[in-house]
DNA sequence: GTGATATTGTTAAAAAAATAACATACTCTA
DNA sequence: TAGAGTATGTTATTTTTTTAACAATATCAC
């Protein structure tokens, strides 16, 4: 279905987000070239993983130079695709959805935030940042109107099937979903799901960890249960 | 530095969060057992590698039934270290940071939300889902008083590394960072980067992708800039 | 109780990813 | 313009991760 052919390693797709940022804050500095292993000391990968990386994009570099700094970033942000206009919307307008209403990366990525949906009529017709809340109700006839790329989903978990589901049956493509609900959508939508709480698990995990190393009783995790 | 042994490999980690997710919902559900073969089709990874990863922390399932839905939730939640508390901090009152106030994950993954903190006189006494905002100059004597396990960065980026030199200094082991600037900080603090942007990117480089497969001219992407 | 069935935990094989190595090409100095 | 130095892009090797296979064990119907 298209999606086979040509498809980048999700591998390599989830560190271009992190090469972008740095150098994104590297445009400012007067610095015009950067070596692979500069940018490993930078970004914690090894230099010739960033080589490796970049080259399945093409050649970018300069020998005994190492990258054009602003070039990379434009190569990059072409890359992931930052040229293209993309219009996004935000559903629920809770304090997450509030919070994504002032988020500052959409447009440096080529997103457009055009618009925040809820059901609560308290909070319809406000404006954040700008940004004027709309009636859940009118969803279909709004993206019957305007070409959306991309939902945010910030709608309580009990709600967010349904709503997905109107939301594909109006032609959505790609929904980021910040619900932490398993949601069933249509192969031919991408699903990023957007685990708020990862991060608390993560390091909640750490945490343990250095703590059994610690008291060296590495033993009490593997308790049988029956 | 203790790090070393005994360390789960990240890809593992990287897994837990999602098994937990699923488990957690079906905890709701009727189902007392279930195979690794169900819970293949519920979270995307192969039933092969579910029993390898749950192999890793012990043996928990059942031949010819699967697994205890209860226990091996509650399992995994000793295996993420959920069941020893932790007392967490958000740094920044602003949207973001007023969002996090309300997230609802931190009880059951064993963390207690404390206090949150700005410099910005008019926050400072607000009171957010019972939680009420302090002043920043007062952080080294809560800090002292109370033992903070994590903070959770929602500063603007131009006051991130100040902030956290702050930070480690008052002795903070953990944080969560969503400022999107690389930050400085010792080998034994850990830092979990929580790049609030990266759906976004992913995003638009899979529909970028997709874009290009459709009207089947790769090249576009391999244009040289020299 | 026996045999058919199911599902684990684990071992073996395959695939993917990361690292190391290096030939190539460019720069700079003298 | 020759030679030393540098850093890429790519190939070879190693390591990690995933998948496949299967022996072991428990269940269940009869």
């Amino acid at each position: 279905m298209g999606k086979e052919i040509n498809s980048i390693p999700d591998i390599i797709i989830s560190r271009l987000p992190v090469y972008y940022q740095y150098l994104k804050r590297l445009q400012d500095s007067t610095k015009e070239y950067i070596s692979s292993e500069e940018l490993a000391e930078l970004t914690g990968f090894s230099s010739s993983l960033i080589r490796k990386d970049l080259s399945y994009f093409g050649t970018f570099g300069r020998k005994s130079y190492g990258y054009d700094v602003f070039c990379l970033f434009q190569q990059l942000s072409i890359i992931m695709g930052f040229n293209y206009k993309k219009k996004i919307i935000i559903i629920g307008a809770g304090h997450l959805g509030q919070a994504l209403a002032y988020n500052k990366g959409y447009r440096e990525r080529g997103y457009q935030l055009i618009s925040i949906f809820d059901k609560n009529p308290k909070l319809i017709g406000l404006v954040i940042n700008d940004i004027e809340i709309r009636s859940i109700n009118n969803l279909e006839e709004f993206m019957e109107n305007n070409k959306i790329n991309v939902a945010a989903l910030t709608v309580p978990g009990g709600a967010a099937q349904k709503i997905t589901d109107r939301l594909v049956a109006a032609g959505i493509k790609a929904i980021w979903d910040f619900t932490e609900v398993p949601l069933q959508v249509p192969d031919d939508v991408l699903l990023e799901e957007q685990l708020i709480n990862e991060g608390l698990c993560k390091l909640s995990v750490k945490m343990n960890q250095i703590r059994i190393n610690n008291s060296e009783s590495a033993e009490d995790l593997n308790c049988e249960q029956k």
